[in-house]
DNA sequence: GTCTATAGACGGATAGAC
DNA sequence: GTCTATCCGTCTATAGAC
């Protein structure tokens, strides 16, 4: 399908596409197989298992993904402009990451569970450590609204934005731009401190 | 446990709170006959199929919410009330019915293509008309922001309600009334046309 | 209403030929 | 790198005793 790729990453996508698409647990090594015109048995030339395709695609994913996190945490912008930063830089995942992101978002309960696994409550961790510092600072700066419940925004912010992976498809209608401009738009009219009063 | 239940009702909610944790495939019907502290065999005498449980568990459920649906959908309230009295009744249901809005959310892809629960997609066509005609009609009343694309509004409105059940425990530190009312300030402030200036 | 016992299908994974 | 062939565990569901 896509030049360059090795008959494994080749693999990984197809594994990826059907895992996001029916779920880990009701996709079987045969549906992987059929769709990559082999027979079940010749995967495990490949890989040892089932798990090592998922967490071939989570891990390398989230790494990616919380490199540039930690980039924009680091940098000189605001605490509002870092969110929204850090939003942006999340709706492109699912942009660019369209599998990894759904597998994460309708899975996650159950791999965290699975030996090996124990990563995605770490970074889950720390992902909400990120989002809510952000939302405190941008309260102590006087950019979002005090009466915000922290713990509640979080929820709400994380929850908008992953959640979007069930209906955007990339190729679309819509843009990833075009998304995280409405999407932002609705969100900090919401939770920041209105500077103008548009009206029509 | 609950008192007044039937044998059967008393299995279909041990089974419900086990398709709602571990998802429907993963739970096996040894899983709820353990739980039940019976044999999977004897499940068979109050239940044709694993199927026959989950379609009681949602179908139960959703009439009833649609039922009242419909009856905010009648009433004299202006399209911005009615819109929040959905939303409420919504959050209502994940704190009434945990699980089988839970259910729903992680299953209802996979449930929906299986004989007998096309009424599954049948239901979201009707939520998703009503929730973006009162979306429509509080922008012609001037109650919503008229640049807001209704379409992402909806998804946006629709996610943001019931993803709620991924983090929201019965019981737990808050009220679904005080998730409700911090949900829609921050939703409408967002998405309603701001009328005060409440600054700190 | 529950248990014993088991049928029958499907799942992940393996060994060795080509 | 893929195929043939197959093992073995687990799953839903059934039949009939208690």
């Amino acid at each position: 399908m896509a030049a360059g790729l090795s008959r494994r990453d080749e693999l990984l996508q197809i594994a990826g596409e059907l895992f996001a698409k029916k779920g880990f647990r009701n996709t079987t090594v045969r549906d992987i197989a059929d769709a990559a015109g082999i027979l079940s048995g010749s995967l495990y030339h490949h890989f040892d298992s089932k798990e090592t395709m998922v967490h071939e695609l989570l891990d390398s994913f989230q790494t990616q993904l919380f490199l540039d996190y930690d980039a924009i945490e680091s940098s000189d912008l605001g605490p509002r402009a870092k969110l929204e930063a850090v939003i942006r830089r999340s709706l492109e995942a699912i942009d660019r990451n369209h599998s990894e992101v759904a597998i994460f978002q309708n899975d996650a309960g159950y791999l965290s569970d699975l030996d090996g696994f124990e990563y995605l409550t770490a970074r889950n961790r720390r992902f909400r450590d990120l989002w809510t510092q952000l939302l405190r600072e941008g309260i102590a700066a006087g950019e979002i609204r005090s009466d915000l419940d922290v713990e509640l925004g979080y929820r709400f912010l994380r929850d908008t934005v992953w959640v979007a992976v069930r209906w955007y498809r990339p190729g679309g209608p819509l843009s990833g731009d075009e998304v995280a401009d409405q999407y932002l738009a609705i969100l900090f009219q919401g939770i920041g401190i209105p500077t103008t009063n548009k009206e029509s």
